[in-house]
DNA sequence: TCTTCTTGCACTTTTGAATCGA
DNA sequence: ATCGATTCAAAAGTGCAAGAAG
């Protein structure tokens, strides 16, 4: 379960900058970002073109099979996902518990790297919790503009990321759709899953291109405002020091705040011991405290239902709507909206920021049981105690079962506790590589195919965010008839995807109903426990995998660098290379389709293209896609570099940032300045239903999550000193409606 | 009426400034 | 004057519970 999974679904094109920064001409009036204020200056300051990466650089080149990515508190996650993740979202922002503690190795410690931290829905369900388990209700609110959480050391050096625990304890969560301090926003009641994206950027003014996502499904979660498990509530207040004042012997547990109670009731004045006020206090203590990384583990053990009938968590078998498919929703920083700290990046990177100790490294709070994902997967077969999950024999395309609604959807955590070999032993944890893509969010989950929500596949790829305009194409991967009228656009963007580096043109086709590939995805309504292989082909046309209907065309590329610090200029590689006096976002185009497994490069793969689908009991991957990945010819290693030279990308020159005014580091960026456009929520669509009849299963309110192209925004706040620390994915030609919303491929958001 | 969300409360931890002494 | 250790207070993070809102 402990897997982590690697798709190349970011998706960075220079074709998009142009619509925001980077233009051909001195920027105009109107730039289309958000604020229009800061966009504008921006848009002045910044180079008209971005640079792609010195074609043919071995150094930029990243080997993608290389970059792994632990997470620490595993088996804290487990803990909470065995019972059913909950996560608080308030007004203020909440931050997550257990926080997302990483390890980062295989990255190059000279270039450096930006890590982003961005949350996903699994599905297109609202949840309840009823009867001690979640149930799926309706559909999905609709999905609000995205937001990408930017770890405050970014950029820094492959060394810095790799020296120590990279932590995203100061992300918060709020529901607050109109929240100006850069918090992720999230429906409460919704599932959503944490997603970490290292992304190379060979300087402050150049994308290296190399991409890498990573999925722990053990940290999928569901929104809420207050705890509906108290389970969940018994897990958090023995493992968070915060509330250490809600355990049994704390001065805010449910007996002292009864003997307050109680005190207060007789007399206001009286002085008594709180303690002793409570009859039964002092003889009711309990002799041991859950304090202890074991005593937590025991007691979420402990807790939890029988395993064949939990007791609570999710039971998508039970769901009574047939969770639509979720597109992969390839981080896109084409369209990243960069909260504020844009300025500083050139400071901190000459002032070698990559070296400084991360504040997170000290924090200990959480468990360090690490959870290596390398290339020793056959390993967790091995060692796994665990029988294989029972393989999806559906067809790829799941469709919704009206016959299921009289089911109501539940999702059972408890699977996944079985499934984690690491779970069961620390020690024997199985080195995870894989030379295949896993989608960020499983496919609409089939009512009659119910999956272990969590299936801990332990299936972590790592991709290339490209691969080789050879490579096969698998026809067990086909694409859906499109729907909902997005067969034009779709057929659009395959076109742009052919030229995904001229102009404005949107290049990324990650987001298309192929990418998701959820074909590969029977069911899984939970993790992609065996993530279909997703990799970067926007620059060729291979067979579309299966997906709903609802999938949408992929989001925009374009990454609009707000301002650069003056800093910059002096950085060693832009002095030394010309070249580097640019922003260089060739190689952040790559396209996320679904392709064979076998196509990725990784040598492991090659005798078992697929080994992760073997050990895990988790393992959803329906046969015939495993029949596709070893039918599929293997690729080799090197036949899809991380950098994909483009040379189409050579058509951004060369831009000397010298002179910009915007990128005097004077210039802050203030998170209040980035609010919700209007043209960042979903528009009414016309064209669909207002209402869906009530004997119909509520549809989700969305046909799907495409992919949301991120924006980069500068943050005029002066009081903000981390760099990049926020990245605001914004809807783009998202068209709202009652009952969902769909890409127009055909318009460009504005902002 | 029920469910969900908001808000205030009490508690804890964290953080940074102030203080003190070597 | 500098440095390190200690103290203190403010800020921030917790869950709980009551009340509000839909």
């Amino acid at each position: 379960m402990l897997s982590m999974e690697m798709y190349p679904s970011l998706t960075l094109g220079p074709q998009r900058i142009g619509d925001c920064f980077y233009r051909d001409r001195p920027a105009p009036a109107h730039m289309p970002m958000f604020p229009p204020a800061a966009c504008d200056m921006a848009a002045k300051a910044l180079p008209q073109r971005m640079l792609p990466p010195p074609p043919n650089d071995p150094t930029t080149k990243t080997p993608k099979d290389q970059v792994k990515m632990e997470l620490e508190n595993a088996s804290l996650w487990k803990q909470f996902t065995t019972v059913g993740t909950e996560m608080i979202i308030t007004k203020k922002g909440r931050r997550m518990f257990p926080g997302l503690r990483l390890k980062l190795s295989g990255l190059n410690p000279s270039l450096r790297y930006l890590v982003l931290l961005d949350i996903v829905p699994l599905d297109n369900s609202r949840y309840r919790f009823q009867g001690g388990a979640w149930q799926a209700v309706g559909g999905a609110e609709a999905r609000l503009p995205d937001r990408v959480f930017i770890h405050p050391d970014s950029p820094a050096t492959g060394a810095h990321w790799q020296s120590r625990t990279i932590s995203f304890h100061h992300a918060k969560l709020t529901n607050n759709t109109l929240d100006s301090q850069g918090h992720i926003i999230l429906h409460s009641l919704h599932r959503y899953q944490p997603r970490i994206h290292v992304i190379e950027a060979r300087d402050v003014l150049r994308w290296g291109g190399g991409q890498h996502s990573f999925v722990f499904p053990e940290t999928q979660f569901l929104t809420v405002t207050a705890y509906q498990n108290n389970k969940i509530t018994e897990l958090k207040i023995n493992s968070n020091p915060f509330a250490k004042g809600f355990r049994e012997d704390g001065m805010n547990s449910k007996k002292q705040r009864d003997a307050r109670q109680k005190r207060k009731i007789c007399d206001g004045t009286e002085t008594l011991d709180i303690v002793n006020c409570d009859p039964c206090d002092s003889t009711d203590l309990q002799p041991q405290q859950m304090t202890s990384a074991t005593d937590l583990q025991a007691l979420a053990l402990a807790s939890l239902p029988p395993m064949p009938n939990p007791s609570c968590g999710f039971r998508p078998e039970e769901a009574p709507y047939q969770a639509s498919l979720i597109q992969e929703q390839p981080l896109d920083l084409g369209q990243a909206f960069i909260a504020s700290h844009m300025s500083d990046i050139g400071i901190s990177m000459a002032n070698g920021m990559q070296d400084m100790p991360g504040s997170e490294v000290a924090n200990l709070i959480e468990g360090s049981d690490t959870q290596a994902y390398t290339s020793n997967f056959p390993a967790v077969q091995a060692n796994s105690s665990f029988p294989l999950a029972p393989l999806p024999q559906s067809s790829f395309l799941p469709v919704p079962d009206s016959s299921d609604t009289s089911n109501p959807q539940t999702i059972d955590y408890t699977p996944i506790l079985s499934s984690s070999p690491t779970l069961s032993s620390s020690s024997n944890t199985p080195l995870l590589q894989q030379t295949t893509f896993t989608f960020p969010t499983p496919p609409p989950s089939n009512s009659s195919s119910p999956q272990p929500l969590l299936s801990s596949s332990p299936s972590y790829h790592t991709m290339p965010e490209t691969i080789s305009p050879h490579t096969p194409a698998d026809a067990s991967f086909h694409a859906p008839p499109s729907q909902s009228g997005l067969q034009d656009q779709i057929s659009a963007h395959s076109l742009l995807n052919d030229q995904p580096l001229q102009g404005d043109s949107i290049s990324s086709a990650s987001n298309s109903p192929i990418d998701q590939s959820s074909a590969v995805f029977i069911y899984p309504n939970n993790l992609p426990v065996n993530p279909a292989p997703v990799t970067a082909l926007s620059n060729y046309n291979l067979p579309l995998a299966p997906s709903l209907p609802c999938s949408l065309p992929t989001h925009g590329t374009s990454f609009s660098f707000p301002s650069v610090s003056p800093h910059m200029q002096s950085f060693p590689n832009m002095s030394s290379n010309p070249s580097h006096h640019a922003f260089n976002f060739q190689n952040l185009s790559h396209q996320t389709q679904a392709f064979p497994p076998s196509s990725f490069p990784h040598p492991s793969s090659l005798p078992h293209p697929h080994p992760s689908f073997q050990p895990s009991s988790c393992l959803a991957v329906p046969s015939s896609f495993q029949q596709s990945v070893s039918s599929a010819p293997s690729m080799p290693p090197t036949a899809y570099p991380q950098n994909l030279a483009n040379p189409s990308n050579s058509s951004y020159p060369q831009v000397d940032i010298s002179g910009i005014p915007q990128f005097n580091p004077a210039a802050h960026y203030r998170p209040e300045m980035v609010r919700h456009h209007p043209s960042l929520l979903p528009q009414l669509d016309p064209s669909l239903p207002s209402n869906l009849p009530s004997s119909n299963p509520p549809q989700s309110l969305y046909s799907a999550f495409p992919s949301y192209p991120l924006r980069l925004c500068q943050d005029p706040h002066p009081s903000l000193s981390l760099p990049f620390r926020h990245l605001y994915r914004q809807h783009q030609h998202v068209h709202a409606h009652p009952q969902g919303s769909y890409l127009d491929m055909s318009t460009r958001a504005v902002y």
